[in-house]
RNA sequence: GGGCGAUUAGCUCAGUUGGUUAGAGCACCUGCCUUACAAGCAGGGGGUCACAGGUUCGAGUCCUGUAUCGCCCACCA
């Protein structure tokens, strides 16, 4: 016997070991058709946080209610190495041990982020397992594995050789705490307070000066020259004159670029090549000097005055102000709010620096990414589709990728010096003297790669060749151009075709006011609570169906405690039917009652819509759908109706039939709950849930019209409690009705009040269809009374004023499909009826 | 500056190709301990679908414009 209340520990407990152990997860079976999913690999260094749990609950159901359909499911797990994130903690690890990563040495600190992979990889795995996702663990990769090493180092050497990677100098983001390049995507800019200091440079030899307006005055060190538009008249005739450089003892040319706005500042920008990726293009077009002025940790270096050496961006700016300041050059403080780009990993300000650095030439492959998606056989498909607009624009805009990094963890790049000359391949050359490049590679490199790469290729692998392309991705909106992007390119590229059929992009979730989760402000939720006090399916189930994909969702605690009760609805529905079938041997459909195949019917028309919801990833709508036929429908009419019949096989085959295929529809959402479900059925195909089949739409189990005459009688009984509460009838009161329907007398509790003929007291009409009742109550009508009838009366006529105007608009009754004129013809009969018998 | 999206009940959200008088959960009101469930049951109130035009027999849904909010990209010397 159950419990009255579902207990979400006792019944999420053990069940996953069990799957796992028996092999449910694992695919391989050659005679089923193949299914396949690849996990967003979560970064080893850190916990999964509620975005994961999202991504996963999504997939899961996904891929359960494939494996459920009979195919041979793979969803492939795996972690991401995450470089710059890993390396960062690792480095902070050994420090507060102190030791220093250089002094200790590459191989060593690898394997120090080797074990720190290990500890976390343990972590995330037991968060899996807490989750219940039904991952294929004997596939798990890493992004950093042989496999992979193997498939980046071929990519890479085969792009240099296709000409499409090549090593540049270019101005690139740096990240000063790091001491790694970044790629664009890897900056995120903030609003900072901050001003335009306008600096005063003198024209040299002249009294006259130019009032130069910067963000960053301690970069004047750099500067090589100083910009004006031609067009500006202001100041036209300084082109081609010097100014003096402050502090340095210098005269730098006043040169005309397109680059100065005459509308911005004061129409005169300083050039700092080598700071300013704006003025390293202005720098190439003039054939300017780029003088570096800071170290890689973003200090101030020996090409500044000895005073500001050693000194931080910050405390250099600081310095330079307050000389400027003494020696007059200081012209005025304009406060200003603008953007400034910072390290997404380690949150420091970038710093734009010029290093030699590999980068992917992204032209030819955007193209080639934007042609495959105007071929709808060969596209990615998003869902929602308007995320095709995403990867669109990113493709249409491109600048190449900068693929380096230079940190220890990664996949090194498999590159080669001597005497200024380079060579690409597995192994270095075999002459003395060669060195191989230090740098790693960005860690999308490597998981841009991922659906293929972890099915073998760059070998032909059976499971490449079974389960590529994948058939579904599933991502946040958040990471299309970090890594879909990517992935769709590559695999257009090196594998000739797309990666994923379809690409279901989900939202972020924010909390309950809608703000970004983040530490700051400490409005996180962590999964992990949320299973501990509602259950890992509450959970799931919340963040599948609250909301449809693709939009963001705002978490809120209620809901969580709302989806408890729902669970616990079915818990308690479920409880009832196995206390009435424990001697059901075997299913019995003869004699059917109208009720049986009226739930029926219903059954298997949220069996249809349900499946199609499924395959079009609404997951919402199918949430909404089965929480009402299972409460409605099945809990508050068919359990109350079999409860009149409890002692039929019939019946009881029917409440386990319909009840069995509720655990299935739900399982791929809360799976922990309908397998505690399923193993007490009297009747069941399989040992587990997991791998019993999805309910089949079943036409035998259709019956129109008994469907519609149990309708007509649960509208009837509903329409009679209406009228009972809405006037305030006390159950003693006489009832005449013209049906001796079992469930109708019992239901409205009338076995002891029926009369035979009417009574001469104040009557209450009910009827529906056929249906027919008189309720006798005899009360003073107060004003409320009489003042909710008259509304009734006005509301009447109004409807059928307004429906008989539109019956004779001709255009109305030629243009409208016949079956909606039709229904306002029978709705206005009705209306006509119940106005009568109000009038009365 | 370019693009995308949102605006529907007190709150959070649905609303398929235009077609009954716009739905759900939570919250609220009324009445019930009816032996599956009081974290429950029965019933109820609550929305001029952001605003203004247009197309149509018919618009929450399509078109144009406006407002407010959000996100992405670019720029920010």
């Amino acid at each position: 016997m159950l419990e009255t209340k579902y207990d979400y520990k006792k019944v999420e407990e053990n069940k996953y070991n069990t799957w796992k152990e028996k092999g449910y997860f694992n695919s391989g079976d050659k005679s089923k058709d193949p299914y396949c999913i690849v996990i967003p690999p979560p970064n080893v260094t850190g916990k999964l946080h509620i975005g994961h749990a999202y991504d996963v609950s999504i997939q899961d159901a996904i891929i359960r209610y494939k494996r459920m359909q009979g195919f041979d499911a793979l969803w492939l797990p795996g972690m991401d190495h995450a470089a710059i994130a890993t390396e960062a903690k690792v480095v902070a690890r050994l420090k507060e041990q102190g030791i220093d990563k250089y002094e200790y040495g590459r191989e060593k600190f690898l394997d120090a982020c080797w074990d720190w992979t290990k500890e976390y990889g343990g972590t995330i795995r037991d968060q899996w397992a807490a989750m219940g996702i039904s991952v294929d663990y004997n596939k798990e990769r890493f992004t950093l594995d042989e496999g992979l090493a193997k498939a980046v180092n071929k990519v890479f050497i085969d792009y240099y050789n296709k000409g499409l990677i090549y090593r540049g100098e270019k101005i690139i983001n740096w990240d000063p705490a790091a001491q790694t390049a970044l790629s664009n995507e890897e900056v995120n800019y903030f609003e900072e307070k901050s001003a335009f200091y306008h600096l005063k440079y003198k024209i040299t030899g002249s009294e006259e000066y130019l009032d130069v307006a910067t963000t960053r005055p301690e970069t004047l060190f750099g500067d090589t020259a100083v910009a004006v538009n031609s067009e500006d008249e202001r100041y036209q005739k300084y082109i081609g004159k010097t100014v003096e450089l402050p502090f340095m003892n210098k005269s730098i040319p006043v040169i005309a670029d397109e680059h100065a706005d005459m509308e911005k500042g004061t129409g005169v920008v300083k050039i700092t090549p080598a700071h300013d990726p704006n003025d390293f293009e202005v720098g190439n077009r003039h054939n300017l000097e780029r003088i570096c002025i800071m170290n890689d940790d973003a200090t101030m270096n020996e090409n500044v005055p000895a005073k500001y050496q050693g000194m931080t961006r910050e405390e250099c700016r600081d310095a330079v102000l307050e000389d400027l300041k003494a020696e007059g050059l200081l012209l005025e403080i304009e406060p200003l709010v603008h953007e400034v780009g910072h390290s997404e990993r380690t949150g420091v300000m970038v710093e734009p620096m010029i290093k030699e650095q590999w980068f992917v030439n992204m032209e030819g492959l955007a193209k080639m990414v934007l042609a495959t998606q105007d071929d709808k056989d060969k596209k990615v498909n998003f869902v929602p589709d308007k995320f095709e607009n995403t990867l669109r624009s990113w493709m249409t805009d491109t600048h190449d990728w900068c693929i380096s990094r230079q940190l220890w963890w990664g996949h090194r790049i498999p590159a080669w010096y001597k005497d200024g000359e380079i060579y690409v391949g597995e192994e270095a050359p075999k002459e003395e003297g060669w060195v191989q490049d230090t740098d790693v590679f960005d860690t999308w490199f490597s998981s841009a790669l991922w659906p293929f790469a972890t099915l073998g290729w760059p070998d032909n692998t059976e499971d490449l060749k079974r389960y590529f392309p994948n058939d579904c991705l599933v991502t946040g909106y958040d990471i299309i151009f970090f890594w879909v992007s990517r992935m769709v390119f590559q695999s257009e590229e090196l594998l000739g075709t797309r990666p994923f059929k379809d690409c279901v992009i989900h939202g972020l979730i924010r909390d309950k006011e809608g703000r970004k989760m983040s530490k700051s402000l400490g409005n996180g939720v962590d999964p992990f609570d949320m299973i501990d006090k509602y259950g890992c399916d509450a959970l799931r189930y919340y963040l599948c169906t609250d909301c449809a994909l693709g939009t963001d969702l705002r978490f809120d605690e209620t809901k969580m405690a709302a989806t408890w009760n729902y669970i616990n609805k079915i818990w308690n529905a479920s409880r009832f039917v196995l206390m009435n079938i424990e001697d059901l041997k075997e299913f019995t459909f003869d004699n059917l009652t109208n009720e049986d195949k009226w739930i029926l019917t219903k059954y298997e028309s949220i069996v249809k819509s349900s499946t199609k919801h499924m395959d079009k990833y609404e997951f919402n709508i199918f949430g909404s759908e089965t929480y009402s036929f299972i409460y409605d429908d099945f809990c508050s009419n068919y359990i109350e109706f079999a409860k009149f019949n409890a002692e039929s096989q019939t019946t009881k085959s029917v409440l386990c039939y319909v009840l069995t295929g509720i655990l299935k529809l739900l399982h791929p959402f809360m799976p922990f709950v309908t397998e505690e479900i399923y193993q007490m059925l009297p009747i069941k195909d399989k040992e587990s849930i997991m791998i019993d089949e999805y309910p089949k739409y079943d036409k035998k189990f259709i019956f129109k019209e008994e469907e519609k005459a149990v309708e007509s009688k649960i509208e009837f009984i509903k329409a009679f409690r209406n009228v009972k509460t809405e006037n305030n009838i006390p159950k003693e009161a006489k009832v005449l009705i013209n049906t001796d329907d079992e469930i109708i007398i019992k239901m409205l509790k009338l076995s002891d009040v029926r009369v035979d003929n009417e009574l001469n007291i104040k009557a209450y009409n009910v009827s529906v269809d056929d249906y027919k009742a008189t309720i006798f109550y005899e009360k003073e009508e107060s004003a409320e009374d009489i003042a909710a009838k008259q509304k009734q009366i006005d509301d009447l006529k109004n409807s059928i004023a307004r429906r008989e105007k539109l019956l004779s608009n001709e255009n109305y009754v030629n243009k409208a499909p016949a079956n909606i004129v039709q229904m306002d013809r029978e709705k206005l009969e009705e209306e006509k009826k119940k106005l009568a018998e109000l009038l009365k």
